[in-house]
DNA sequence: CCTGGAATTCATCATGCGATGAGTTTTGCG
DNA sequence: CGCAAAACTCATCGCATGATGAATTCCAGG
């Protein structure tokens, strides 16, 4: 099972090559323009943890991909672990969204819930972000529990507030699991038609499901 | 994120260490007593590969758990892939099954599936085959695409001949989304309480979602 | 009983990985 | 201007992995 036709093969060059024949180029030491290398390599580093998930995305190719050599990586964030941290790292704050979306007519919160969160994963930085989570939760305890206490604490418990309905945690995680399960199949597996279906097509029907859950007890 | 406290940490030992130090202990050449070792092999090779898919499960870990010389592994099966091929394997023929759980009365049609999937996932064999495909899946292309022909061909394809409904291709795979993402969410991430929670107590609120997608208009 | 082949292990190779430390070049502060 | 610190690369280490080939031991057919 080496590498054949991975998911993410494309060939990223960044940064790189801009350098012509014409002077002998000293290669090591500071480059000149402040160029923001730093954030350079954390999007090309959650670009790659988002294709092929932690283990797979090695720091050598996240350089290459930065254009930039994999020990500057070190010299920024210490460890691969703390790159991956720094590249998933979240600006918004979960509680405030879950708030928000499930406030209101309990008629219509399928619909909501669904459309919010079928817009977050369109969006490229979020849809990254989560690919990676779940790619490498699937194989790395630490990273599944990072998320466990994460869902936990900042969605189910703060969802089980905002829900009057008997078993609102149960609820709420099956319909967190559909989610999950949609990602998996729409874009790592890429099952057709559902990887191609248009996300307006998709609204009503996760919005059916979503509303099942979390009302009409 | 070195390895900590993965899953499937558990110090398996299958068939080693009953040799004592009495007998100097030949350590090389064919064993006495026609052992079934090749079927030993290849039930660590399953629990190996569920607990950890594919890349993380080596075959020096099967091996030892195996009780057995990582090169026997080789003799047997040739490569990894094909080892991993052949602890997958699966007896049954889905498409019979799909046919089977699928007719029937329309109204109750959830109920069946949802009794069906679950009932699958208990037991311990099937589970050990789908979450090794499922922890595989997630960051290898190939396995993805073994699974998505595996999907559509023998799941998809006979299930919707055998549903009469608009869109039944796209329906009935958000049906199998709900099923992957809650083993995503039980199995592999371990969200409280659904983790812990009775398959009778889920059977309903699933039944009630595959009902969504596979009936009512 | 003898012999060929199957079962099994040992030693070893090449590869890719994360990490480290030393060295070079540029920036920016005083 | 001078110089320390920051940015950046090179060479290299140690480790784990999948794989291979030779060597050893046992079983079964003649």
């Amino acid at each position: 099972m080496g590498r054949a036709a991975g998911p993410g093969d494309n060939d990223r060059v960044t940064s790189a090559e801009q350098q012509q024949p014409e002077t002998p180029r000293k290669r090591t030491g500071r480059r000149p323009g402040g160029a923001d290398t730093r954030r350079t390599v954390l999007e090309a580093a959650r670009a790659e943890f988002a294709a092929r998930g932690y283990e797979k995305a090695s720091m050598r190719a996240i350089a290459r991909s930065a254009g930039v050599d994999a020990a500057l990586l070190h010299h920024y964030f210490g460890t691969k672990d703390r790159l991956f941290l720094a590249a998933l790292e979240v600006p918004i704050d979960p509680r405030v969204v879950v708030g928000q979306v499930l406030a209101g007519d309990r008629a219509t919160i399928g619909e909501r819930v669904a459309a919010f969160v079928l817009q977050l994963w369109e969006q490229p930085e979020t849809r990254d972000r989560m690919l990676a989570l779940l790619r490498t939760a699937a194989t790395n305890e630490q990273v599944a529990q990072l998320m466990r206490g994460f869902m936990t604490t900042e969605l189910v418990a703060p969802a089980a507030v905002e829900l009057d309905i008997p078993q609102a945690e149960l609820r709420f995680e099956l319909m967190m699991s559909q989610i999950v399960g949609l990602a998996m199949a729409r874009y790592v597996i890429g099952v057709e038609p559902l990887a191609s279906a248009d996300p307006a097509g998709l609204a009503p029907l996760l919005a059916r499901t979503v509303q099942g859950y979390l009302a009409e007890g």
